[in-house]
DNA sequence: AGTGATTGCTAAATCGCGTTAGCAAAGTCA
DNA sequence: TGACTTTGCTAACGCGATTTAGCAATCACT
């Protein structure tokens, strides 16, 4: 382990005062009228001793680290938080910034702990990533107005980046209606506008979209089927559902791509094609989508885009003040295979 | 934004110097004779204006900064990283430690940008996960003892901890042969021992594990054939060619399970069934094997393990000096319902 | 020659904490 | 009473950088 060369060191190498060494390497030389030879030589020993500063001795005097905190109840599942990790970092890392990582498992407990762990290291701002809830409120322990919640609502006005789940639920619609489909069947929510689980953004706003959308056309749904929970078995099973009912050639709505992936299965067990004999969309753009026979058409979750985001947002308020806001970025829909015509 | 409360805040307010309340909040009170009374002073004080030690400035003095670098060259793609950050995340958290997250792309320019970024911040160690090469150096500009790769086998000796593919493989022919096969089918890879795509750990390792064990039970490989990537397509395409060979009742062996998805697509579509026409067995325990009707039967990568090794070693090093050491952690058979006797 | 401005650089304080060395007061002992 | 020990606490330095205030030497001008 080589000693670490300070700026003493080069200062020393270059006969000159640390003042000089600091202010020729923070290039304020010119400002500050250090003699070109002086500039000369201390850059030279800088880069032959391969002096680097020691960040921590900046940020103890600056109070700002050039971190950033982020914090989600989970990383593991879905893979929606790894893209929006991915695009926070990025981000992060091209504005000079390096990210921590942490997770709660929804503890509320361990989040209080990793919030403290990081303003103990003075982080400049939180990312606080939800899967689970809907709402919440900014974490406790900092200064609020350095977090952005991602993918959650604040109860109280906060900065929160979130996907536009509304917009996605009516342009489903839409788009259903646009190939000729009237009779529109919900998979994992519905047909009620409470008929949702648990506390997703997903569920309600993705339903909020649907009904909306449907309405504006002087429709209803034409059956809903609410599952706890959105697995591929709970697709399979409300499809199988479905089926009983004898429909054919019609239109269904999966909450989400687990669900569709579950209703695809329940199709092909059943001797029925895609999308001859229904017509599926769905939301989130899992993995998944792409590797269907047929390919799932789905609303991509923006996760990069949010990661992303939310690192812009935060590092944008350290110059501006605006008044916190929510933002929803557009969830893009991937047309696949699984969309066709209404059967005659 | 609160002013933050520092330690000569609470000396202040509890009537003492900032060495007491130094001595008695680093709990030497007892050993260097501060009075019970101004012990329990400062500590209430300090309680009260909820005095938090500035860590960063700990780390100016220390030269640690408890803070550990994860450098992986993808987050997203395969849940993989996902699940590996998770258990080093934990098991770094658990030891006070935080976590610094950066990602390369591959791209070793980055690299030695996000290595020269986190020494700048003077991590104490570094883990740098792979899911692309087989072979790799420990990055440049770092004490090289301080670091751990994680899914990568190191050119010269240095720690690294990957999965026991080699095992899984054997583990796999003998899974079949107990259950009576003889004739084993490579799906991605093989037969030739070199018949591997790309450089990844994953496949040589595994073919290697395959082939060894077959050959100690007197036995080749039924057929092999190679996928330069290994997505679902490719599995497809190659179990479409399998099947058109009339071969039915025998084994597959998928290399990972995309691939074995792929193949069940092929084998659905044929009218056929596993595990009647087909046993199939794979790798990786992917989130999708679990979905699968049958689920597949598939070696786990043991991803969470993985991180949680990678950090234990790394911590552990900072007492005991040791000798570098590749460590290979067991991939765990997830039986459940692709595998049955071959046809009779 | 004396005053003032400019040039080129540096000493010292600061950020928040830990640590070493040591000091004053009280207590102990002969 | 004088020498020594114990008790209870603090002054001061250092970690590595930035920044403010200022100093000595040279130059410009009347």
């Amino acid at each position: 382990m080589h000693k670490r060369v300070t700026l003493a060191d080069v200062a020393n190498a270059a006969g000159v005062s640390r003042t000089t060494a600091s202010l020729v390497l923070s290039d304020r030389g010119d400002e500050l009228r250090i003699s070109e030879a002086s500039q000369q030589r201390v850059r030279r020993v800088a880069a032959e001793l391969g002096y680097r500063p020691n960040v921590i001795s900046t940020n103890l005097r600056s109070g700002s680290s050039q971190t950033i905190g982020f914090i989600s109840d989970t990383v593991a599942t879905s893979q929606l938080a790894g893209d929006m990790i991915k695009g926070a970092l990025e981000h992060a890392h091209r504005n000079g910034y390096m990210l921590f990582i942490g997770e709660t498992e929804g503890d509320l407990d361990e989040e209080r702990r990793l919030v403290q762990a990081m303003v103990d290291r003075q982080v400049d701002g939180l990312i606080v990533a939800s899967m689970f809830t809907l709402e919440r409120s900014v974490p406790a322990g900092i200064d609020p107005g350095a977090v952005v919640l991602l993918n959650a609502l604040p109860e109280a006005p906060a900065d929160a980046v979130i996907p536009d789940e509304y917009a996605a639920g009516r342009a489903a619609v839409e788009t259903l209606l646009a190939r000729g489909h009237t009779r529109v069947h919900l998979l994992g929510a519905g047909p009620g506008r409470t008929d949702v689980p648990g506390q997703t953004v997903a569920g309600s706003e993705r339903l909020g979209g649907i009904l909306d959308a449907l309405s504006d056309a002087g429709l209803e749904p034409a059956s809903g089927r609410l599952a706890r929970v959105w697995l591929p078995e709970d697709g399979f099973a409300a499809m199988r559902d479905l089926l009983d009912t004898g429909v054919r050639g019609e239109a269904v709505i999966a909450f989400n791509d687990r669900l569709a992936f579950g209703a695809y299965q329940a199709v092909q067990e059943a001797g029925l094609r895609i999308p001859d004999d229904f017509s599926i969309i769905s939301f989130d753009d899992h993995q998944l989508a792409g590797w269907l026979h047929p390919a799932l058409t789905t609303f991509a979750l923006p996760h990069y885009d949010l990661g992303r985001r939310a690192v812009e947002i935060l590092l944008a308020r350290a110059d501006t003040r605006r008044e916190p806001a929510v933002e929803r970025l557009p969830m893009p829909l991937r047309v696949r295979g699984s969309v066709a015509a209404p059967r005659a």
